[in-house]
Order: C-alpha cells, then structure tokens, then sequence
DNA sequence: ATAATATTCAACCAAATGGTTGATGAAAAA
DNA sequence: TTTTTCATCAACCATTTGGTTGAATATTAT
C-alpha cells in the first residue's frame, strides 16, 4: 500500500475542487440531509447532484446512512484532517527555508558589522 | 468578483489532486529548482512536468523567475492558505454540530436523573 | 394494487485532463 | 557562427469529468 494514501489524498483535494461539491460538504458539516435537500438549491438536475455526492463518498468525505427510500448524507471529518496535514506539512518546508534564510542573512549582517531587520515572518 | 475566490480555490485544489504536482510543490517548498531539475525525477516527458508547473503556476501555488534561458521554480504559499482556512472551516461546523449534540445529550441525561459520558471530542 | 416519491443507473455528450511527439525560440557554449 | 541546451508550444490521443435525459428500483402512501 505505497501509493493508497496518496491515491486517498487525491480523490479528497479533487473532490474539494469544485463549488458545488464544497456547497454540499459545509451544508453536511452542519447538519445531516437528504438527496433531494441537498439538490434543492442547485440549479443541476438531481442526477447531477448525486453524482457529486459520490465523488464526495468515494474521497470518504461524505457518509451516507440509508433509511427507507431515503438517505442521509453527513459529513466525514477525518479525510480532511489528512488534506489538512498535506497543506501544513509543504508549508512547514517553506517555513524552514525561510528560516535558513534568516540564519544566512543574519550571519552575513552580524559579518558586516550591520544591523536591523531580516526576512518577514509570520510568527510561530 | 462574487466568485472568484472560489474559482481561485478549484484551481489550487485541482492542482493538489495530483501526486506529481504535489510531488513538485514539495521539492520548490524546499529550495528552488529548474524545471529540468524537477521533471529528472520523473518518468513522463518535460513537457508534460512542464504543464503541471503551469498548472501549480495557474493555481499561483509557484512562481517562476526568468534568469536567461532557465526558469527557476519557487512555492509561493499564499494560496495554501486560503485552501487550509476553507478546510479548517469546514471542520469548524463539524465541530459545531458535535457541540450542539453534546449539549443535547447532556441536557437529554440530566432530566432523565444519569450522569455519564457524552459523545467523544477532540479537545480543543 | 396502484400511484407517488427518492434515488440511482445507463447511455450519451461536450469539454477538460494528462500524456505523447515534433517543431520552435531563445540563451549559452563551442 | 554553429551547435547545444532549456523550455514552451502545437497538434494529437485516450480517459475522465460534469452535465443531460429517460428508464429502473425500492420504498412509502393512497
């Protein structure tokens, strides 16, 4: 299983790659609804919505609990938890780049006998 | 411009949904790089790495700088930002929800008499 | 039993994606 | 100046995506 959680993190950020589907998430992040709530506000046919919908559950974003005829669509977190790690961990690398990049300038200041400011950082 | 940020976040998701491009965000999150030196890893053409620099590029995710005939290759972060704040969003509601239904089931328990545990949280 | 409702499935379509190869342009090296 | 080198562009191709419509399925209501 090398490459599944690399194959997991690209159906999470291609499912959050589109409007609609990110509408449906932060509406199932509120409360849990229906197929046919879920589509109501969109102008697409419900076939359309509900093929979001499985984009949705094929990234594990999106949990469907079946009653009856209906079901009920509510939010999985923990994918985006995964996602989330991603993003921090490319900006934890430009952070220590940056970080390197103040440890030369400074070094090359202190060298130069010079003072004052280094790069602009935000702050940890 | 009703929608624009929302288009800017289908391009930098859409640039994440792929192992290469992330591949490559995470060597330019580093250190700078040519574009032959980030397509030498991979088994696909330079023109092919190529167009997925110009899709992290129209995602703003990289930056290049002209120097002659070489492009160097930088991560501009910005935009994972802006990715990373739509999740943690998302997450914000979940955790909504879960408080709302801690709150019910507290409530729920001490009009019935019991005491005991409620739906497990991540602590904040 | 029949009808209405909720949802998916299947077939189709246009557009976008991810790759290839070969030609091109511009800068550097010979 | 001629030749390499770095990178993009253009044309092409197969596959995926995001939408449609109409039929199918299963459950609930009459």
């Amino acid at each position: 299983m090398v490459d599944e959680k690399s194959r997991a993190l690209d159906r999470v950020f291609h499912a959050l790659a589109d409007p609609t589907r990110r509408e449906i998430l932060r509406r199932v992040a509120r409360q849990a609804y229906t197929v046919s709530e879920l589509a109501e506000p969109f102008e697409m046919s419900l076939a359309a919505v509900s093929k979001h919908i499985k984009v949705l559950e094929k990234a594990a974003l999106l949990q469907q609990t079946v009653e009856g005829r209906i079901r009920r669509c509510r939010l999985n977190p923990a994918p985006l938890r995964n996602a989330a790690a991603e993003i921090a961990s490319l900006e934890q690398f430009w952070d220590r780049q940056l970080a390197a990049l103040d440890a030369f300038l400074a070094q090359s200041n202190a060298a130069a006998g010079k003072s004052g400011k280094t790069t602009k950082r935000s702050k940890k």
